[in-house]
RNA sequence: GCCCCGGUAGCUCAGUAGGAUAGAGCGUCCGCCUCCUAAGCGGAAGGUCGCAGGUUCGACUCCUGCCCGGGGCACCA
């Protein structure tokens, strides 16, 4: 609908350029927008306005010359200007009737577009150590990484969903030592456990998976195990308590069994996040492993790649990177002193992987906590002759939950934190879904469980699903009572339909697609969630004002032509929110 | 100290490239079920858009400074 507007203004431009308006005007692309009081019409554009500098003409008089070069269309009642120099449109009828049947006519595609291009954007998101279960604060990450996904897909961009697991480094070895001593401890050995190591109920679990394949063949006795092992926290140092077992682990299991463990703990930790967020609807395209990057030779290859181009240096027994050349706050160090590679070395080696494969727009949803790490990999996409323009990163402010207006205390520490799984099974996946998107990625989100769950008009999730469901209600009634209806015949008299609430439920019907357009383009899911509920609005105001099953055939169907289009629509978006549209509820 | 986010109605938040009289939900107050689901609908009250400057025809929106809240500034990821 909008696109009608932006191409009879684009023609009634051409026409003008050159000619009554400078040649410079032709290339102008108009802004237009729906206007927020329906006395301006259902259109406005302020192009007038904005063009009056280099024309030179006053904004009312530039209005007036555009006015009357626009073409006629039967889809336009009224063209007026108003103010300081609007161009407002008022729609006919006819326009809104052809939505509805463009609505019916593509259904589950109505509202995608391509305004994509085809665009290849990889999107990262939730990529939480593999040490854990997911937690509350991953969820929003999830809901919120899915959801842009989905709405750049309907926009026809080339869409991959990607999850960097982080599967090299120190905080592994400290779960696998985690893993091996809760295992030691299913083989009747007793000690006190560290008090850095993982403590959550999920580690006794693998260790038990563990015993079970591997019987005792992995045990060795605690006074092996601790053998000259600094003491722990309060009294001693607890970075080097730990350090020790693992050094210890290391040479009493050997290299391979060390890894047959520190395996066992990443698949089985793997496997639930995966499952987790399989049933939290969000479905990653690769899994892609921080490991393979080095056992790759693409993490040694950029480092040789920078120090040939003069763009490392040697200090204090490291290696850096150059970063601040290239907009960063200070240089960053790729290998440490002790030889082994930094995750910032990963981390550009990943993004650079990321390029390599084709990757047009790299769109990173991080925490709050990691907007550091932006600079950094930029700069080192940059030093790689990337264009650091590519990198899009979005970040997501955390994420409080309350129970009845009390703040939910969570701690990662000892392991009783909200896991994003009791979470969903607390409030379902649709609530959990929709709550994590309904306010801005940049807002933090108290997120109210007891609202999640109730089952009033408060809830949006609720509020919506109802919509949807009191449609389907509607035609169960209809085949109750006896009554038919056609579509056909519907479409065709949807003239009839001329009650105010209707054209307003045909007008916020026919948004949709500059809703999911927009989204996209802002990133924003948000937007759509409020969408959904205006239009729900919409429809429950219409369904207390009139009744559908009426007597009239015509009007009937007309009615029941429109309402359908409205479940349609509900359904279309709540499918890219990832939230299910019941038929009754 | 530097960097990132936020500050809009009592509360939680929207506000599309700078546009016309700043919006929604909740809460508060007043109404509506012999009728397709009251998980709903109608109405009312409620604002110095953190503060101060600047840019222009026009600023919640852009720029500068300041105040308040959250987060970050590792040879951890």
């Amino acid at each position: 609908m909008k696109q009608t507007i932006a191409t009879l203004l684009s023609r009634a431009i051409e026409s003008l350029a050159g000619g009554e308006l400078p040649a410079e005007t032709a290339g102008i692309v108009p802004h237009i927008e729906r206007t927020r009081d329906p006395q301006h019409g259902d259109f406005a554009t302020n192009v007038a306005m904005s063009m009056s500098r280099v024309a030179r003409k006053s904004p009312r008089e530039i209005a007036g010359l555009i006015v009357a070069a626009l073409p006629s269309s039967e889809l336009v009642a009224g063209v007026e200007i108003a103010g300081p120099g609007f161009i407002n449109f008022r729609l006919a009828p006819l326009a809104r009737q052809e939505e509805i049947r463009s609505i019916h006519a593509t259904g589950n595609a109505y509202g995608r577009n391509e305004s994509g291009e085809g665009q290849q954007v990889i999107v990262e998101f939730v990529s939480a150590n593999p040490t854990g279960p997911l937690h509350v604060g991953h969820g929003r990450h999830a809901a919120y990484g899915a959801t842009v996904a989905n709405l750049l897909e309907a926009c026809g961009y080339k869409v991959h969903r990607e999850y960097y697991v982080n599967d090299a480094g120190r905080q592994m070895d400290i779960l696998a030592a985690s893993v091996w001593l809760r295992y030691l401890e299913l083989g009747g050995e007793s000690f006190s456990f560290p008090s850095n190591g993982y403590r959550g109920g999920y580690v006794r679990e693998i260790a038990a998976a563990l015993r079970e394949r591997e019987s005792s063949r992995l045990h060795r006795s605690s006074e092996q195990v601790l053998e000259g092992v600094p003491a722990d926290a309060p009294d001693g140092d607890r970075e080097a308590h730990i350090d020790g077992v693992i050094a210890n682990m290391r040479g009493l299991l050997g290299e391979a069994d060390y890894r047959i463990v520190l395996d066992g703990g990443l698949a089985g930790i793997l496997g639930d996040i995966r499952e987790d967020l399989e049933q939290f609807g969000v479905t990653m395209d690769r899994w892609f492993s921080e490991r393979g990057l080095t056992e790759s030779g693409l993490v040694a290859d950029i480092i040789e790649k920078l120090r040939d181009d003069g763009l490392a240096y040697e200090k204090d027994g490291a290696l850096w990177f150059r970063a601040s050349d290239f907009g960063d706050d200070k240089d960053r160090v790729l290998v440490r002193e002790n030889g082994q590679t930094t995750y910032v070395a990963s981390d550009i080696a990943y993004h650079l992987d990321k390029r390599r494969r084709g990757f047009d727009t790299l769109l990173d949803v991080l925490g709050a906590d990691h907007h550091g790490y932006v600079a950094r990999v930029r700069a080192g996409l940059e030093a790689l002759g990337e264009p650091g323009s590519c990198l899009e990163v979005r970040m997501v402010q955390f994420a409080v939950l309350y129970r009845g207006g009390e703040k939910v205390q969570m701690s990662t520490r000892s392991g009783d934190f909200v896991t994003l799984r009791e979470l969903r099974e607390e409030v379902g996946d649709d609530a959990a879904r929709l709550f994590y998107v309904l306010r801005s990625n940049d807002q933090h989100l108290d997120f109210d469980l007891e609202l999640a769950k109730s089952r009033t008009a408060d809830n949006p999730v609720y509020y919506i699903q109802y919509a949807h469901a009191r449609i389907c209600s509607v035609f169960r009634q209809l085949h109750e009572k006896d009554m038919g209806w056609s579509l056909t015949a519907g479409l065709a008299a949807l003239h009839l339909l001329a009650e105010e609430h209707e054209s307003a439920l045909m007008t916020g019907l026919s948004r949709y697609p500059e809703v999911v357009e927009l989204g996209a383009a802002n990133r924003a899911p948000q937007t759509l969630v409020h969408y959904l509920r205006d239009l729900a609005y919409d429809f429950h105001t219409y369904y207390n004002s009139h009744t559908f099953l009426v007597e009239q055939d015509d009007l009937r169907s007309a009615r029941l032509a429109l309402i359908s289009a409205a479940r349609i629509v509900i359904r279309n978006g709540l499918a890219l929110l990832g939230v299910s549209a019941p038929e009754s509820m």
